[in-house]
DNA sequence: CGAATCCTTGAGTTCCCTCAAGAGAAGTGG
DNA sequence: CCACTTCTCTTGAGGGAACTCAAGGATTCG
């Protein structure tokens, strides 16, 4: 049997599955940018993912025989690859190392979780933040070198589990102790790494 | 190669693992009940789960190759399985059916932490606590009976992202309400099934 | 250049946390 | 069985972080 695998394009902005929705598959990002997402009675979101090439989506679904257990839209331009859901256990049958890799991708995944859960029960916003910065830093720019964010601010709050009115004033506060260089809508520079981290992990405050 | 396991008994509070050691295997819970937290600078904690027996724990870190995400401690009198690391490996070899069966096993987790995030992000105290008190009649009592919490308050405080004190605030204010009925410290009843979906889903509010 | 989106700032409110003290339940030992 | 300690839970007063509502400023895009 062929392992079928239908490529699809989704336009910014397109709602690939909802939550609740019978799975039938699951996907793999080829390009664009795709976020997970939750949503609450009175419309606020929060983001679980933001996933780019290479990761898949909705694979959780396949294993667990239910539906989404939440949303997922495009957030550009992209192009997914679908698998039929029994392609996948069919991938399995054929070579159990896929198992393997997929459990690996599983325990990642639970992982970024746990910390989410961490971060929104156990931290305020400011810490949230500023873990999220160094390690943007750290993955965009290198150490002392100014990045730019790649999504809105209003899609970071929604990642932080906050709101922009609130995301706007922290990093005002931030600017204010000289701890970030703010350059235009998207630009950052991280002045005091130190500051940052005692931040993240809650030994300091923003005055 | 035989199948290494060995039997090991906790006591009450005793540690199973710390959040950061390394990982040397997993473990299945035999009898009692094993939590799973982490805990802010501050000290205060978050429950992630509450295990019972034939329920895994660590697995995560097998597949991952990383240390514990988070510690996990013997909430009573409790007998654990160890399982070495290679020897789950080894069961998957063995038998690929394992390998899907832990699959089922993290995406059932990973959606029950979907859930923990969209609470603490997107719904109040009040929406946690009742979506709590319906499963736990569901799953003890049965409609309209009454029923009996099996952990400690502060504990179900720490499950729902909050403290003991704003968890007793509301529970005095839900029984106000004739929402539910408190008897004795961990005796309820539901008395307003539909009161408390409401409020679950957030189109309800304590007055 | 105009329209639309995105971002910032202000004022006010709410929820929940902190701190503090007392009431109740449970376990221990005399 | 009763005093004792200890743990758990409740209740009050106060404060702080973050949300809502509202409006103005900045960017981006057609």
């Amino acid at each position: 049997m062929a392992l079928a695998a239908l490529e699809q394009v989704f336009e910014k902005g397109q709602l690939i599955f909802s939550e609740g929705e019978d799975c039938v598959g699951f996907y793999l990002v080829l390009s664009g940018r795709v976020k997970v997402f939750k949503l609450s009675a009175e419309g606020k979101e929060q983001i679980l993912h933001i996933l780019g090439p290479g990761e898949p989506l909705g694979e959780v679904a396949v294993f667990s025989e239910e539906s989404f257990p939440a949303g997922a839209q495009a957030m550009e331009k992209s192009r997914l690859l679908f698998f039929p859901k029994d392609s996948l256990v069919e991938m399995i049958r054929r070579d159990p190392s896929v198992a393997l890799k997929m459990l690996g991708v599983l325990s990642k995944r639970l992982r970024k979780f746990t910390r989410l859960i961490e971060d929104l029960s156990l931290k305020e916003v400011p810490g949230r933040l500023a873990a999220y910065l160094l390690e943007k830093e750290s993955s965009l720019g290198g150490k002392g070198n100014s990045f730019s964010l790649e999504i809105p601010k209003a899609q970071l709050a929604s990642l932080l589990g906050t709101i922009p009115e609130t995301l706007s004033r922290i990093l005002a506060r931030m600017a204010a102790e000289e701890l970030i260089q703010l350059n235009g809508t998207r630009g950052f520079r991280i002045l005091d790494h130190r500051g940052l981290q005692e931040l993240a992990q809650g030994s300091r405050r923003l005055s």
